[in-house]
DNA sequence: TGATAAATTATTGTTAACAATTTTAATATC
DNA sequence: GATATTAAAATTGTTAACAATAATTTATCA
């Protein structure tokens, strides 16, 4: 368990704070889906008393990037494959929209706006910063919503954001075929660049598509093979 | 300020029922924008420890049904004018969404279910029960949403229908001509019932606008007439 | 009488202690 | 050695008390 720890050895967090640094390891992929949270630990990273990490929880439950269990705990949220294709696909809702909004209002200083990230986005990725480039990724999408300028679609999209990496770790791996594709993001700036919103719509829906088509129910071994299975465990690593 | 109490003498509430039964006031327009919520009050009120009470009022908090201010409470929540016209052109969104999706899928025994609960409503209009009405209205949309089956999309309905009456009551005030149009309804389902997505969003769309619309700033009186001003109490209200 | 300061009350914020439940480790039994 | 039982430790849940802050009331002064 490896949340993120910057405090000041004296003064611990707030709570606003703590909820950012563990929401910031979600999304960096540092606490994997199923990661145990207990209290007493995280207030002794956070170097914050108890009472305020079970607020923080309660949020983060709420949020549902937690679990929370009566007298069992906190865990990091496990979304069932379901709410992963239903996550994506509202993904696809929203992100549609805020490129129709954007696309109406969007000026020539979005768009070096805009660029600049896409630039630094590229740099990290022939830097081989792995880190680096899926927070500007990120923040690529952050920008859209904010520039978009509607609060309430901004507001789902971070929520969304920071629920992606769930599911992703949960069903796809840590694996960078499972990111964002950088030149779709390009592709999005040119067609908004353009005043084309449909075009900007079209790419951001295969944008999500290549990751999301990947999220489905692994089919059951039909048959197992008892003999298989009844093998000592020695002989079985072999086969 | 008049929350629902609903409790048994000797035990108190859970905090999920104590949670509902906060925002089944505020969907009710029972608990006005701005209103005061005391810990100590609600807790009272509840039957429930004052902790129960902090925990519920972060939560609403941090679904933007309450503000938080710190040392100062909890009070309803006072949504601007560009937060409602973001919510409501974010709802426009979302139930378009959701009724794309429940076309896909819809079923006789779906349109049978709707048609049952449009049945009600327009029953709880002609008897003039308003309270009524007004919760079927809104079962309504939910029940959209949840025959779409996207619990993602569904999750974000719920929260806009919760966040919505703050939006009316802060700036339409309580008035029935700002509520849905129960023929709207109507002439949703005889769209999903044709199979005709388009048109069923088209109609949903007229149905937010309708309310949206009216949603604006307040034009200041440009340049105060100073005579009127500054003419005696008695006087300016016969002018 | 109105404005300001001081005192009192009400409310929110925090805490450590204890209760309740779960998990882990140790011990006993077969 | 495997399983069951018991004990101990860890963790979560709750609470009342107290601290800190804000709001209201009362007293004082010009």
């Amino acid at each position: 368990m490896s949340a993120q720890i910057e405090t000041t050895s004296n003064s611990g967090l707030s709570e606003d704070e703590v909820l950012r640094q563990i929401e910031q390891a979600v999304l960096d992929h540092r606490l994997p889906p199923g990661t145990k949270l207990k209290e007493v630990q995280l207030a002794n990273l956070f170097g914050v008393k108890r009472g305020l990490i079970r607020k923080v929880l309660t949020r983060l439950a709420h949020s549902r990037l937690v679990d929370q269990t009566p007298n069992r705990g906190a865990t990091v949220a496990k979304p069932s494959v379901k709410e992963g294709q239903d996550l994506f696909a509202t993904r696809r809702v929203i992100e549609s929209a805020i490129l129709e909004t954007l696309s109406a209002r969007v000026d020539a200083g979005m768009i070096r706006h805009l660029r600049k990230l896409l630039a630094s986005e590229q740099n990290a990725y022939r830097r081989g910063n792995s880190e680096k480039a899926l927070a500007l990724s990120v923040d690529f999408h952050r920008q859209l919503a904010s520039l978009a300028g509607n609060s309430v679609l901004d507001e789902y999209l971070n929520d969304i954001i920071r629920r992606t990496p769930l599911v992703i770790l949960t069903h796809l791996g840590d694996d960078d075929q499972n990111r964002c594709r950088n030149q779709e993001h390009a592709a999005i700036v040119d067609a908004l660049e353009q005043g084309n919103a449909k075009k900007a719509v079209k790419v951001m829906n295969r944008h999500l598509l290549h990751i999301e088509s990947k999220i489905r129910h692994k089919p059951e071994t039909a048959h197992a093979d008892l003999a298989t299975l009844l093998r000592p465990q020695s002989e079985r690593a072999s086969a």
